[in-house]
DNA sequence: CGCCAGGTTGTCG
DNA sequence: CGACAACATGGC
């Protein structure tokens, strides 16, 4: 049966039948049968930073480890991992989780939605990291996606570990702790480099413990995540939906904002339910893909 | 040069 | 409460 160190709720038959076609040899997963999973619009969609696409296959850290991912229609293919991480790699993708049933669910909400959600229907909400999801919301704000991905790229560089050669780990919060802003300055991060402290700082004193966070409500939870300077509702929605999972933060940006505005008639995100997380996953996909929308 | 980018903070009315 | 400039940096 599954284990799983975290607190995480899953359909079991699901999760099951999904194990049931894994195969597992020589360091190398093979699941199939992956019917609503994409792996491309999952990692390339802008909940996650460090993935990088070369020839088809994406090269990304996931516990300390350098995985290499592709997908061949419905077969997933995930080398470079120990038996012992099986698990964590089949809940970093949130294999678990029945998208299927979200999506028909979803799309009776709104026409939009459904129109979004069919555009984006094999985009699965990560189990990122906590802290690694942190630090990069916090350089995500004021900012570009590229170079949100070249500051986060700089930070693991100068301040991670080397795994493999040229592969560097997410600094721990320890070593982050412990920088001034001057020493921080290599990164280029700008304004944000006191709130990357402050953030560093506050998880590794205790003050933010991410596994507390997974036990309170999702408002005091998220109140929580603003005692750090440079936390606002938008980037502890963030660490909430790609870090801890909460299906139903949803995070305004520019884009959902001017999304909600032109495509929803400013309809109040609690309309969108428990999986409001997934449908504005989807809207932002879809919105980004659709620039020409709001000129 | 100005404007924008997966925002937050501080200040002013 | 709401509005609004300032905040580093780089691309266009």
């Amino acid at each position: 049966m599954i284990k799983l160190n975290k607190t995480y709720t899953f359909d079991k038959m699901y999760a099951k039948r999904l194990i049931m076609e894994t195969i597992y040899s020589k360091k190398e997963l093979r699941i199939d049968n992956v019917k609503t999973f994409d792996l491309e619009q999952t990692l390339l969609c802008g909940q996650c930073f460090r993935w990088k696409k070369v020839d088809n296959v994406f090269i990304g850290i996931i516990n300390k480890r350098v995985i290499k991912a592709r997908q061949e229609k419905n077969t997933l293919f995930i080398s470079n991992i120990l038996k012992k991480d099986i698990n964590d790699i089949l809940l970093y993708f949130d294999l678990f989780t029945d998208y299927g049933e979200i999506k028909r669910n979803l799309e009776k909400i709104h026409p939009v939605l459904k129109e979004a959600a069919t555009y984006a229907k094999g985009i699965h909400i990560l189990n990122q990291d906590p802290f690694e999801t942190l630090i990069s919301f916090i350089i995500s704000q004021n900012n570009n996606i590229p170079r949100i991905e070249k500051i986060v790229e700089s930070l693991c560089e100068n301040f991670g570990e080397e795994i493999e050669d040229g592969y560097y780990s997410f600094p721990s919060a320890s070593v982050l702790a412990s920088l001034s802003c001057e020493e921080l300055n290599v990164i280029k991060a700008g304004f944000r480099n006191r709130y990357i402290i402050d953030a560093a700082q506050k998880v590794n004193s205790g003050q933010i413990d991410f596994e507390n966070l997974r036990t309170l409500d999702y408002i005091k939870a998220r109140e929580k995540l603003k005692e750090i300077v440079g936390v606002g509702d938008k980037v502890a929605d963030c660490v909430l939906l790609y870090g801890l999972h909460r299906m139903e933060g949803f995070p305004m940006d520019v884009w959902m904002k001017r999304a909600m505005e032109k495509l929803f008639d400013n309809m109040e995100p609690e309309k969108f339910g428990k999986y409001a997380g997934v449908a504005q996953q989807y809207i932002f996909h879809y919105s980004r893909m659709h620039k020409e929308i709001f000129t």
